[in-house]
DNA sequence: GTCTATAACAAGATAGAC
DNA sequence: GTCTATCTTGTTATAGAC
């Protein structure tokens, strides 16, 4: 398992279209773009996957996939639900290249394919429910206000990184996206119990 | 002023593309689909435009500067900070349809392009400084804590909106934005220091 | 399995008539 | 100012050789 083999072609096909998809979207991913970044010729793309469209598929579940474990490294990590929270909300991000998962919900034709939606739809609802979990955990040990809302606070949670990336994206800048973290750190630290 | 002629062909041309640029972004909108839902023949919008970024950038800076009207409308409005912030969030949206202005960052050819990216930049700048002011006047008047931010916390307010807009279209309902206003209403509430 | 050739169509812009 | 060709290039897929 996980010997370093060189990957496969299929292999190749699938990881240039993450990278495509991430940086251009699918309606600006050309299978051209593809092949030529997989360095393969267009007949083995059209063996492997039927279509634009299926080659998206397989690329859009894995990287929802691997954003679901980056993630979820934070959520697992020991220490309060405070700084779970804060572990999610200040991990290492390519802030200017935006969420590889966000950003298809901008895509025209990935919305409005319900096969190409369920990955995005998966895993914001998993990232949501999962910190919900961890805030209402953090209830439970005395950790949190129990006025707080968990369901509600995840939303905004995940909301905040998926807009932070907006406003950077907008300005430039990676710094609206790091105020609107320390933002909202800031209204949940202040729903931390004073200790004694 | 505004007496109702019915809108020149120039004018038929910027809104159809803002229309246009709302629903498939930049790269998913042709010259052509913009001519056919205006009305007009090729050479009318080369007459009146270079090519399609120029007519992009028109309507860009349209679509921001209604924006910011709606936005001040609420942001100006008489009562407290909290109640102003909360006008804000709550306006009535087209939540499935995303951000017109923010659907825009996700856009390569946009955010590549100095000129197209300049009407976002400034429109989510003037955003965050405008409800800075309002939360900072609600410090000064003893409405919200002191120890509040308000810099970061306006990053806050204007990234929840922007990424409630991505959860909401992941999940093909409009209830996650919802969930992400209410949470950091909620948590802002806190902010707002207990009558008598 | 992988390649090149080719087809059918759309994108984006230009030319020139009216 | 507006219209209809026309041109060049790119997109997406298929065909058939190797």
């Amino acid at each position: 398992m996980s010997t370093q083999e060189p990957p496969g072609t299929q292999e190749r096909l699938v990881r240039s279209t993450q990278e495509l998809l991430w940086e251009r979207g699918y309606v600006g991913t050309s299978p051209k773009a593809i092949l030529e970044r997989a360095g393969v010729g267009q007949g083995s793309m059209y063996h492997h996957f039927s279509g634009k469209s299926a080659l998206a598929l397989a690329a859009i579940r894995r990287t929802a996939e691997e954003l679901k474990q980056a993630s979820e490294e934070c959520l697992d990590a020991p220490g309060t639900a405070y700084d779970r929270v804060a572990a999610y909300l200040l991990r290492e991000r390519q802030v200017l290249r935006g969420c590889p998962v966000g950003r298809m919900t901008q895509d025209r034709d990935v919305v409005q394919s319900a096969e190409l939606r369920r990955p995005l739809d998966e895993m914001f609802d998993w990232l949501r429910e999962r910190i919900t979990e961890v805030l209402t955990e953090g209830q439970r040990r005395g950790e949190l206000a129990a006025a707080l809302d968990p369901a509600a606070t995840a939303a905004t949670v995940a909301a905040v990184v998926q807009g932070g990336y907006v406003l950077a994206r907008a300005a430039d800048d990676t710094a609206p996206f790091d105020a609107a973290v320390q933002g909202v750190l800031a209204l949940l630290a202040a729903q931390v119990p004073a200790v004694g």
